[in-house]
DNA sequence: TATTGTTATACTCTATAACTATA
DNA sequence: TATAGTTATAGAGTATAACAATA
């Protein structure tokens, strides 16, 4: 069993063979699992407080950049998409339509349905708000040179290929 | 900017630097804050799945596996360890002395404390619940070959040194 | 009869304050 | 006066059910 060293950190490499020793305790930093769950929800409360100052939450941006490249889509459509129900996406919408940035209008196809429009305001703050992500993701992933870099996104694309969750989609 | 195609996805490469085309939506999925975020949600929930045969949620997983490195502390500074506040520490330990796995005796230094004790049944279920870590943490990197998980660990763990989160603790 | 959007309600989680007993 | 543990409460967030309009 390999130890390694990180900065003043001493950690037990990782191993997919597992001790048979049960006194012998894996520690969370030496655990995928607690690592990549530890710094989702740090990553996800860090870019939440980055949107603040735009008035906006992660849902928000999920949102607005589906509804960017699906422009008109009704409510339920726009509730799967992102993985919730209809119910909460009332919400959703009603905070965005407060902050001018959506408008509810009547849907071709079906009366009962709303075809969600961006407002020009939308994708002037849209395009801010990419900028907010961009600095956001170049920050988590500052500590990497560029061929890391490479390799981190295509571990963790190929890990998200793996799970059942769809595309894009975040869980709750 | 690469495309890349991963199964039945395609997708943007990663790029740290940024398109200046406002029109250019990066995808959810290019984004590493995004992935991580997607996957470290994914991963919690998965695992506390995993642990509910044993009667666990993933905090007393962590708090379990803290006091068989660290018998005997008060609540104050499990709580500290744990980056939570007291308050809350009371409900966990209530639940799991509920289920025998821990004992609240009197702390040797201060009466105004509690030293808290793993019993016999908790080291025996720490070992069933290691196995589950262990299953959980192999599933998640059952697409990767033994190459790609070294990699994948050490960039978390690089990851994990450069945010100012301690060491093996949880947000939220 | 099924579906879209909506509202109301209940349930869980979390954060804060306040109390007691000790230090 | 400060700290350890506890309890109570309020707030946010989430999930479910039920309703009106339309398909």
């Amino acid at each position: 069993m390999a130890i390694q060293h990180y900065g003043n950190r001493v950690i037990l490499a990782y191993m997919t063979d597992v001790s048979t020793d049960p006194a012998v305790m894996t520690p969370l930093t030496a655990r995928v699992g607690f690592l990549i769950s530890q710094l989702g929800f740090y990553a996800s409360e860090r870019f939440a407080q980055r949107l603040t100052p735009l008035g906006l939450a992660p849902r928000h941006f999920g949102l607005l950049t589906h509804l960017s490249l699906h422009d008109g889509q009704a409510q339920q459509r726009l509730a799967d998409a992102m993985g919730i129900h209809r119910n909460a996406m009332v919400g959703i919408i009603d905070e965005l339509e407060e902050r001018g940035l959506v408008r509810r209008q009547r849907h071709p196809d079906d009366r009962r349905a709303h075809a969600v429009h961006l407002t020009d305001h939308a994708h002037d703050l849209l395009t801010e708000a990419q900028r907010v992500a961009d600095e956001h993701d170049n920050d988590l992933i500052a500590a990497l040179d560029e061929q890391q870099r490479e390799q981190l996104i295509e571990l963790l694309q190929t890990l998200a290929m793996h799970t059942d969750l769809p595309a894009g989609v975040h869980p709750t």
